[in-house]
DNA sequence: TGTGGTTGCACAATCGTTTGTGCAATATTA
DNA sequence: TAATATTGCACAAACGATTGTGCAACCACA
């Protein structure tokens, strides 16, 4: 197929290899290639479409310009918008990006981390499934890796991720600044770090306002379903709270569909504030009120991190970084004040 | 780094290189390698994690087990999506995915093909930006190319596509079914061809029902703006439409936002049914009549056709396929029998 | 003319695999 | 016991690039 090599380039032209490669990699100067030569060569790679093997240079140089992208899935907009991002940023550092999708399944990581690793990938970067380090960190001894949105406690592996605590805090605080008292927070997988860390900000916004005792968190999945299962619960309740908050958008989701199935209205019957933003919550009626990740941020940041550590001019040591999330104000909070 | 290769763990178990490969590479039987002798050699390479270079492999075998794809963005659900099942079906076949995005800028794609060329993909999975196929032609006569979501009229490329003549006849017919005459088409950028089915679509259910004096097709992009300004303009007509055939989510979504601005209900006062799908469409208020795109079975089928190709079993030839969407009905769309 | 510096390029090793071929040592057969 | 098969492995070339080094040819200068 394409056929194209230095070597036919240097018997068509009739210089050498050696004289071929210093051409098109550009360091013809630096070896004092004749001006003549450069043209003749590059004219010549020109018109037979010469395009270079980053296999072969990779195998000489030890270095893809390759990043690794393990993430758990394509179809969550979140994740999706993620790569997006990561993809971007890469391409202006010259890095191709490599997905591999772990399904939210940790026993699929190993394997996709190998993936990775034979195809010589210059860094990772890195959404974890699971609960264990070990895969991550066997691998960070031999290639600069860096996780997003999730990381472990029980490790020193550098992370970047949005201030879950922080956004839950302000969310909480919204709520509660609007006269709400009975707050129900419905979670997703409570082995997350975003999820424990959202919980936290939870349930220390009510110990900061007094509001202990009204602390309820339930479900334990990101799905449409729980969010359902989940509101239906609580709203069968006697005391049922006056507001929800929502941890991920699937479960505002399952949220409004149970709100709606019992002839409630959002904001005027009960309260709604989600985390993660998507245009179509601008759209809903009654319009979403939302803590919005700073997606774009993350994967900027990631890239020139794990750039930065390629180059080695960093440390990998203080690399972990928190972004503040910002809240998107709606109309499905009621100020019951 | 990653310093382990057949040649360190000949070295260590005292065999030659060329035995440690075939054990590794399971061709041992094949040349008659001793039991022991595999064994020693499996236990050494698992002690070391070994992983093998793709790099070196790539170089020798001429194959990479790489599926290049090519797609405006990852930032649209449509695409997200259809990366989602592309990479999820390439993994089935042992194959990795190389993603790399235009930007929906026709001027990107010769590099964005250089990429995935010079790091010898097997095969790619292209979503055109631009009008002329001609870098698509070049690159098809090196390796099998597939086309998918769009494709040019002027070249006998493969793609795959959804049927999109045959989902906008539907969308339009069920709309006439109901009692619309006056129906206003807002599209996407005319040049694309899935738009241009649409329109076509759209048109001739028009004319199958004698209504071809009431066609009406504004916009030009797939944005939320251009759904808006259009819908803010229909609307401001004395003989205003009685629906809206939205050919994209965004344009439903300015369409959605220029309506409620205009103090009128969905359904009530003017239908609407757009193309494309999304699980908030369900949840908003009315829920949204929609024409659903059959992703999945596009990113499958390309993939399962593209490593065919690749290995050789098929040819190029009659490869086109279109696939028929389904509509999901939601309560947009008003009986004015 | 001899010395020394510059210019312009080629040679060859190397990166980590795969695989055709060759060659001992052992086993089988007559 | 001699001839032949079989077993078990090693040698070496090749894939396509990079790069340290060497070596002519040319120039300038004394």
């Amino acid at each position: 197929m394409s056929n194209e090599t230095l070597l036919t380039i240097a018997q068509r032209t009739g210089y050498s290899i050696s004289t071929v490669s210093r051409v098109l990699s550009g360091s013809a100067k630096k070896y004092r290639i004749g001006d003549k030569t450069v043209e003749i060569i590059k004219e010549e790679a020109r018109k037979c479409h010469y395009t270079p093997s980053l296999l072969a240079k990779g195998l000489r140089n030890k270095e893809t310009n390759t990043i690794g992208l393990l993430i758990p899935s394509l179809e969550n907009y979140f994740f999706s918008n993620l790569a997006s991002t990561v993809i971007t940023e890469a391409t202006v550092f010259g890095y191709t990006v490599i997905i591999v999708c772990t399904q939210e399944k940790e026993q699929n990581e190993a394997e996709c981390l190998r993936q990775l690793m034979s195809r010589r990938v210059d860094g990772i970067v890195a959404v974890p499934s699971g609960h264990s380090p070990k895969e991550f960190e066997m691998i960070a001894e031999q290639v600069p890796i860096i996780l997003i949105d999730r990381y472990f406690e029980s490790s020193s592996l550098p992370y970047i991720c949005t201030d879950n605590y922080g956004g839950s805090l302000m969310a909480t605080e919204y709520l509660i600044k609007h006269g709400h008292k009975r707050i129900t927070c419905i979670q997703g997988p409570p082995f997350q770090t975003p999820v424990r860390e959202r919980v936290r900000g939870y349930n220390d916004a009510l110990k900061n306002a007094g509001l202990s005792e009204y602390s309820n968190v339930a479900g334990e999945d990101f799905t449409i379903q729980n969010g359902y299962i989940e509101t239906k619960l609580v709203l069968s309740y006697n005391d049922r709270p006056t507001a929800i908050l929502a941890l991920s958008n699937t479960i505002l989701l399952g949220a409004i569909k149970a709100i709606s199935e019992s002839q409630m209205k959002i904001s005027d019957d009960i309260s709604i504030i989600s985390f993660d933003n998507n245009q179509f919550l601008d759209y809903m009626t009654p319009s979403i009120t939302r803590i919005e990740q700073p997606i774009q941020e993350i994967g900027i940041l990631a890239i020139r991190t794990i750039v930065k550590r390629i180059h080695g001019n960093s440390a990998p040591e203080h690399n972990s970084i928190q972004l503040m999330p910002r809240i998107i104000v709606g109309d499905s909070v009621k100020n019951l004040k």
